[in-house]
RNA sequence: GGGCCGUUAGCUCAAUAGGCAGAGCAACUGACUCUUAAUCAGUAGGUUUGGGGUUCGAUCCCCCGACGGCCCA
């Protein structure tokens, strides 16, 4: 490949400019503008206003385009911000500088200085009195009109994607505009933002396989977490009562449009709070990031309208099954006709699943993929929330929710469970169902319940996925649109 | 993990009952001082994803693998 017919050609006449004693690589051009600077200022100026204009103007970039007319020339530079048009002409810039122009291709990087004027077409662009490499690009740039579409390419080379497809950069603006949002509205409300171990001795805190690695000095066996939430307890139990963590998690599982290996998640707690209050708290804290980012909390995704106005309907997990999931209420009572309908509706079913771990496949398959507009689903069964504190009316489920938007789980949030005994029988009965015999209990994490002996305040806390809420407010299909360099296999 | 689809020039895509592998853009040479998918004339560029098989002959048919996409678990 790198011996193709067009980079030898290329790495010539690189050769050549090299023999001339052009400097490929220099970092001594400083840009007094960028493109949109420039743009704004003088973008509404008229033609004969320009023409009086002594000022001139310095900007760099890569070059897009470049069209030749002999003696003169335009391209089109791009920046960080945007593109502006370049005129270059023989006679105003001299014989010298025109050569060296003349074997520079697209993909450079280009510093220019000059002064503006309109074309007769009315575009504003500089005329280029001086212009001066700034690095020599040795591959040319994908096709201009068709782009890069190739997928596998788009994230093996993301730089190319990024320099040839504009809608990728403001993607990932608008992600950064989203995250600088959410961390906005919690630092407002006096949470404190903090970092806790990527790498756990016990990977706890949601049930997902974690990735294993292994420490040489210290010798021992550690995780990637899965999730922050029990060292995010150990920070309330110590008193700090409002605290979030905006960051990476991993889970050793499937990868596809909605999953990738590492994802991003904000996990936040506040004490005397209920998961009632963080109900409120999310609506509000997307609506208003939905409204700054998109301009409205009414969006379109994948030509879906959605309104993210809140408040947001809050369904218990039970009238879901019947008001979305059209399923008989016989469901609930009779967990042999339960059994029935989650094989009919060609699940899995295993003898050790209680009857409300049907419900919850029944829900997912049945009720999960009807929740187009934001939705809380509440109260989940106690045996699928090891870390939820009970409803008091109803001690079998738990004061938990779930939001779904398009389908997809967006959040999890709940009351926390506080109660150290409690605590230490979920553990138990999950490392159980786990089929871990009862003597190796080493996964379940004693320190975390030491710190619970301590004295956790009623708390409430909530997870959400900020990849797919990013999909969302961004209208991504694909979770791969909104991370840079999604995991992929090792090209051979 | 299973099913289906895809991989052809730097990029975007064609092609054939199985019969010399093509176009546009990019590149190269030349013309051109207001173009913006610039235009015009010419030139060059291929291990058709890798390996094996069938065949006089395979980009095409068969088998195995790699990578990617979609759907399912």
């Amino acid at each position: 490949m790198e011996e193709s017919e067009v980079l030898r050609q290329w790495k010539e006449r690189i050769q050549g400019l090299r023999a001339m004693g052009v400097e490929l690589f220099p970092n001594d051009f400083r840009a007094e503008h960028t493109s949109t600077e420039i743009i704004e200022r003088y973008g509404d100026w008229s033609a004969e206003a320009l023409a009086g204009l002594e000022e001139t103007v310095s900007c760099a970039g890569r070059i897009m385009a470049i069209r030749h007319f002999g003696r003169a020339a335009f391209v089109h530079l791009q920046d960080r911000k945007g593109r502006i048009q370049v005129y270059l002409r023989r006679d105003v810039m001299g014989e010298e500088l025109f050569g060296l122009f003349k074997r520079l291709d697209a993909g450079d990087f280009l510093g220019v200085r000059g002064r503006l004027f309109r074309t007769k077409t009315g575009e504003l662009t500089i005329e280029a009195s001086s212009i001066q490499l700034l690095a020599k690009s040795y591959h040319p740039l994908p096709e201009k009109w068709h782009g890069l579409t190739d997928v596998e390419t788009r994230y093996r080379q993301r730089y190319l994607d990024l320099i040839v497809n504009p809608k990728v950069k403001e993607t990932f603006y608008k992600r950064n505009e989203i995250i600088q949002g959410l961390k906005a509205f919690l630092l407002q409300r006096d949470f404190l933002e903090v970092e806790t171990p990527m790498m756990q001795p016990i990977p706890g805190g949601a049930t997902a396989r974690p990735f294993k690695t292994h420490h040489n000095a210290l010798n021992m066996d550690l995780y990637l977490r899965i999730a922050p939430e029990l060292y995010l307890k150990r920070l309330v139990i110590g008193g700090v009562e409002r605290v979030f963590e905006l960051n990476r998690n991993f889970r050793n599982e499937g990868v596809s449009s909605q999953h990738n290996p590492e994802f991003t998640m904000l996990e936040f707690y506040q004490a005397y709070s209920t998961y009632e209050d963080l109900m409120a708290l999310i609506e509000e804290m997307i609506g208003e990031v939905a409204r700054k980012v998109c301009e409205s909390p009414k969006i379109t995704y994948q030509g879906a309208a959605l309104d993210l106005t809140p408040p947001w309907p809050r369904v218990t997990l039970k009238e879901a099954l019947n008001r979305y999931g059209e399923v008989d209420g016989k469901v609930l009572s009779d967990r042999a006709y339960a059994s029935g309908l989650a094989q009919e509706l060609g699940l899995e079913v295993t003898e050790v699943e209680s009857h409300a771990e049907l419900l919850v496949k029944i829900f997912e398959q049945a009720v999960e993929p009807k929740l187009i507009q934001p939705t809380f689903i509440t109260e989940y069964p106690v045996e699928v929330s090891p870390l939820a504190r009970r409803k008091g009316a109803d001690p079998t489920v738990t004061e938990r929710f779930e939001l779904f938007i398009m389908g997809r789980e967006i959040a999890n949030g709940f009351s926390e469970l506080n109660d150290p005994e409690d605590q230490r029988e979920r553990f138990r009965k999950q490392a159980a169902r786990k089929g871990v015999a009862e003597d190796d209990l080493s996964i379940i994490d004693e320190a975390f319940l030491t710190a619970l002996e301590y004295g956790m305040p009623p708390t409430a806390g909530a997870g959400i996925g900020i990849d797919r809420l990013v999909m969302i407010l961004t209208d991504s299909p694909s979770i791969r649109d909104v991370i840079f360099f999604p995991q992929m296999r090792e090209k051979t």
